[in-house]
DNA sequence: AATTAGTCCAACCGCGCGCAT
DNA sequence: CATGCGCGCGGTTGGACTAAT
């Protein structure tokens, strides 16, 4: 069992006070970002290291971009969406001053509406007719309901089982299935490429030949968040 | 004008991964 | 190899705000 993330002393939770922003901006400015959980107390911020984090991330960062998503931002968000389900930090990686929680924000709140408008199911981004009834405000879910703390990023899309994308299917896990869906039926006129990158540990278990585990290498700056190593993870690369 | 219903978004929570020890 | 820590991620919630009645 690991401990809390915040020690149970005395955290201020909620909104940011102006001050506590100019501390924390103030502090990361001389120090820079990270070693987040000893942050708060050297910053004079009674707040846990998480918080500050995400504060900084979502909210205090000089390079977000603010404001309304235009019509591009919204394009690229579905297609995203469609290729790569709930990853919204590796959606957010493709739009630059925006973040994650922005961007599940956003689709939570417009987009799902506007592919249901359009007679598409938004789990999975096919023509469908059974919505989920989503005006309904806060649907409540059961513990771990919708995947809640499980990770489906990672999987090897040859080797990952078959998702039947049935719309009671909450997530889309398959990136080569999602692609080739996509492609195929709903969206023809995506020009993306996928790869997979080499996979440290799962080729021995798979059946198949390993090519399908490696594409290219990256050209310099197509690496961006949560691709760290080109050969630590196997990671989903987007070239557009 | 008051009340109700719906929307939006900042922030919180729990969990998994990677790394150091 | 096992364990613990730090971090990042995705899902959920609280509450302010707005629109509808």
């Amino acid at each position: 069992m690991r401990n809390p993330c915040c020690e149970k002393q005395e955290t201020n939770k909620g909104a940011w006070s102006k001050q506590e922003d100019e501390k924390l901006i103030n502090y990361i400015r001389t120090h820079g970002e990270g070693r987040w959980r000893t942050l708060p107390q050297a910053a004079g911020l009674l707040r846990c290291g998480k918080s500050c984090r995400l504060r900084w991330i979502n909210y205090l960062r000089p390079d977000l971009k603010r404001g309304k998503f235009t019509e591009d931002e919204e394009d690229l968000i579905i297609k995203l969406h469609a290729l790569l389900g709930n990853r919204w930090s590796l959606i957010a990686g493709r739009l630059p001053g925006r973040t994650d929680n922005e961007i599940k924000n956003y689709w939570n709140s417009h987009l799902r509406r506007k592919l249901m408008d359009m007679g598409l199911d938004p789990n999975n981004h096919r023509l469908g007719n059974r919505f989920p009834n989503l005006t309904k405000r806060r649907p409540h879910s059961p513990p771990n309901a919708a995947g809640q703390g499980t990770r489906s990023m990672h999987v090897c899309a040859h080797c990952a089982p078959r998702p039947d994308h049935d719309a009671s299917d909450d997530r889309v896990t398959d990136e080569a299935s999602c692609l080739e869906d996509m492609n195929v039926r709903a969206l023809p006129d995506l020009n993306l490429s996928l790869s997979i990158w080499p996979q440290l540990s799962s080729p021995a278990a798979c059946t198949e030949s390993t090519d399908h585990h490696v594409r290219r290498p990256p050209e310099a700056g197509e690496l961006k968040r949560n691709i760290p190593d080109e050969t630590s993870s196997p990671t989903l690369l987007l070239f557009r």
